[in-house]
DNA sequence: ATGAAAGCGCTAACAT
DNA sequence: ATGTTAGCGCTTTCAT
């Protein structure tokens, strides 16, 4: 499709210069005659070079390239993390290697050695299943780490977070208010420190309500829809007398809304659902999902701001930052709501 | 986070072998004896070496990383994509490079020059805006290069396609049997080759059918939900007896429903909405929308598989495939329909 | 204001 | 089976 590269020695050889002069020219380096300027970059122009920024990157140690971790792309919550990303890591010239680990927690390793030998300049990692202890030799590789949505215990890195035991609890509290006392969590994956979190906000609200949740009233499952849908079949088979389920995000809450339009449960009359993350979706589905926003665009705007700042050694800057996430009811968990946002 | 890398060198020399030889082992070679690997490969464990990518890149000139260029990963239709691309290329060792171009056709030239800098092997564009002569430059510096949904007049490159004209002729036709004989057209972007292409579709359907579509029952408009909204609004305005709304894909349609759902319009019964892409949105929604199906992971894996073997010169591979795409009739064009998809 | 030399970390080609 | 040499396309440092 393309003849060999122009490079460096080319323009200059055209450009009747060395190839230094050429060097100071792609860098907007002052001291070059203005002669000699328009003379290399018209050269330039008629040739269509472009510097190489791979030896760029061999020599200055930098490649304005961030690697990006999610679980899964196609899920509209990551998807969005990566639109904010992207924006503003373009802004600042950087680049982002997209990598997709599916659920398996041995492919974020692996996907961040890839990363380290693409010399990236960080790492934004989102969900992370991983355990914290094979997890940090790989991560410590790296200039810069931004966590999304997963803390550790031993070591505080970088993350922006949203605050998912808040927000199981604000859930948990909502179903109850409406007079729910056996609640069902469909959980997402054992290895979600989302999922823990969610589970454990849930947990006290129902313990503060006086409610004893029996062992088997939470189900995990895979975040789509349709282990959702399996997930919410299993649970409601095994415990009947559930009236509610709050699941792990909005895809699962889906899969369950699914269920039950199939199993003939209408809801949110025979059973009320609550869902997680305020996908496009919630406010669309019938009935519309209660659930809680998390701005996940912000979300990957922020990761990226703040792990150039880690880059560019702004160490103040790199700490924790924690969303509140926001109840969105609507009217799969009330009769009478209908949705409360576009 | 990290100290100074370690180098091939720096092996070498805890290993006491030249580093000729751990290069040699680094890439599995034959040439070395069995005690000597271990050896090297025991320093490599220890000092948790990874060779640089980016030096490699610089002698080999392949880097092993492709480039994606989208309108917007947080549209479902190019996150699947990117998910399918993401797939195939790990699979092969490769790595994806993530570039979103919004609707800014002078994006599509930029980030493809920055690609270029980086020496991807190849680039896979999709929804390609930018008109067929200034893209064309920026396109042909490449190895490899695979179009998604969009074809050039002048010259072919490989492309991996759905027939849209073929979606918007079946999906208009469909209408057309339902007793529809005013049908606006609620289009994408002016500049979008798919958009056309329905249009397209939808002109010869109605011509068919002996209808003649007034000037203005065309509106265009960008492929979001909030657009979609005011678009049909526009429309629903301008022309009022319009009993039938084809949209330029599920996020438009989602709009116009949106907009029924407001202006108190039911829908199939006083306007009929159809869609395409089949998003996972559109067989929830509510009433679900009947659309034209196109396998969109797919799409994305295809497009890496055909780049891969236009990158490894086996350009019998490399030309174009069309996908049919399939018309999935659901709620939103006939009030006895239900949805027929998962 | 411009050029020459060294070297980033590796692979490829040619020794031995 | 292992080592030596050259060079990928640049930037950096030091000369002039």
């Amino acid at each position: 499709m393309s003849r060999r590269r122009v490079t460096i020695d080319d323009v200059a050889e055209l450009a009747g210069v060395s190839y230094q002069t050429v060097s100071r020219v792609i860098n907007n380096r002052p001291d070059v005659r203005d002669a000699t300027r328009e003379r290399v970059q018209q050269v330039i122009d008629e040739t269509g070079y472009r510097p190489s920024h791979i030896a760029r990157s061999l020599v200055t140690a930098r490649t304005a390239t961030i690697g990006l971790v999610v679980p899964d792309i196609s899920n509209p919550f990551f998807s969005a993390i990566a639109r904010g990303a992207e924006q503003v890591a373009s802004a600042n010239k950087y680049i982002i290697l997209l990598c997709n680990t599916g659920e398996d927690a041995s492919r974020e390793i692996e996907v961040l050695n890839m990363l380290h030998e693409r010399y990236v300049d960080g790492v934004i990692v989102c969900g992370l299943r991983q355990k914290e202890a094979p997890i940090q030799t790989a991560l410590s590789q790296f200039r810069a780490v931004v966590l999304v949505n997963r803390r550790f215990k031993e070591i505080r890195f970088p993350a922006v977070l949203v605050d998912d035991l808040l927000g199981g609890y604000l859930a948990s509290q909502h179903l109850i208010k409406m007079g729910h006392t056996a609640i069902g969590f469909v959980a997402g994956p054992f290895t979600s420190y989302s999922g823990i979190k969610r589970l454990q906000g849930y947990e006290q609200a129902l313990a503060e309500a006086g409610i004893e949740p029996e062992d088997d009233w939470v189900q995990h499952c895979l975040p789509t829809v349709e282990d959702g849908e399996k997930a919410a079949h299993l649970l409601l088979n095994k415990r009947p007398e559930l009236s509610a389920l709050l699941c792990y995000n909005d895809l699962v809450a889906l899969g369950a809304l699914r269920y039950c339009a199939a199993s003939g449960r209408s809801v949110p009359e025979d059973i009320a659902i609550a869902g997680f993350d305020d996908i496009m979706l919630a406010s669309v589905v019938s009935p519309a999902l209660t659930t809680c926003h998390a701005p996940r665009k912000e979300l990957g705007s922020m990761a990226v701001s703040m792990l150039l700042d880690c880059i560019n050694d702004q160490e103040d800057k790199c700490d924790e930052i924690v969303v509140k996430p926001e109840l969105v009811i609507r009217a799969s968990t009330s009769a009478t709501q209908f949705a409360t946002a576009a």
